[in-house]
DNA sequence: AACTATTTATAAGA
DNA sequence: TTCTTATAAATAGTT
């Protein structure tokens, strides 16, 4: 949408990075928040800028506990599988609407899974411990 | 975009929202994908389908952990004051691009902060003590 | 911060 | 469900 078609890819120009943020957070966001309305579901977004200033956008139904305990109910396998479709899901959305772009380059690797121990001997400040109580969710 | 213009509020035909979703939930993809490449950021999308079924986006540069943790290492003033400038961000895009939605219907109360505490001497499941050791990083 | 030419997303219909 | 198409909406470059 604009003047000319855009490449994705890193905009190496770093204000124009910004500019861009910004105009596209409004968009994802109200987008975001439709979506949890008109389908009346749980929803969440957490972006951080250019310059590393978090967004976050939690639908009306939700809370930031409720959409992540949903997800950490899941199995690991069904995470796996949900985390594939996905990205099935981008490609076949990119093949129909986007010919032209480089679905390889675009999508990456895509499904890797990972995995990380919490090592309860090992001394940790709050905040690693924090991540790796958070990554045993996941 | 479409035929018409729609009012956002909750699809009443079930199937309609389901149909809804799909359509919608490949654009915010394609959306939170494109933004995260464009401007090389952290993004993190997390959504349930209307029959429950999970959605997740990573953006290019992060993993599940990364984004959460990021998250999770602000004070819970920052917290707050995120929650609230995305509100207003939403509410100026909203006065700009709709002036015929209801914006007080369609934000809602908004700025509501969760403070659970997590009791050690309380005997619980898994899956309850996992939703509660999140809560306390949000 | 606004504008506007264009591209993109999507609501309804087939 | 899958495809089409008229129309609304988002946005890239410009002012």
């Amino acid at each position: 949408m604009g003047r000319v078609k855009l490449k994705i890819k890193k905009l190496e120009n770093s204000s124009g990075r910004q500019v861009t943020y910004s105009k596209r957070r409004s968009g994802i966001l109200k987008k975001a928040k439709e979506l949890s309305i008109l389908c009346d579901i749980h929803l969440l977004l957490l972006m951080f800028s250019p310059s590393e200033k978090p967004t976050i956008c939690i639908g009306e139904k939700s809370s930031i506990e409720e959409v992540i305990a949903k997800y950490a109910q899941l199995t690991p396998q069904e995470r796996a599988k949900r985390k594939l479709e996905s990205l099935e899901a981008l490609k076949k959305t990119f093949k129909k609407l986007d010919h032209d772009v480089n679905i390889q380059d675009f999508l990456g690797s895509g499904g890797q899974t990972v995995e990380v121990q919490y090592n309860e001997s090992t001394t940790r400040t709050s905040k690693f411990r924090n991540f790796f109580l958070l990554s045993s969710c996941f």
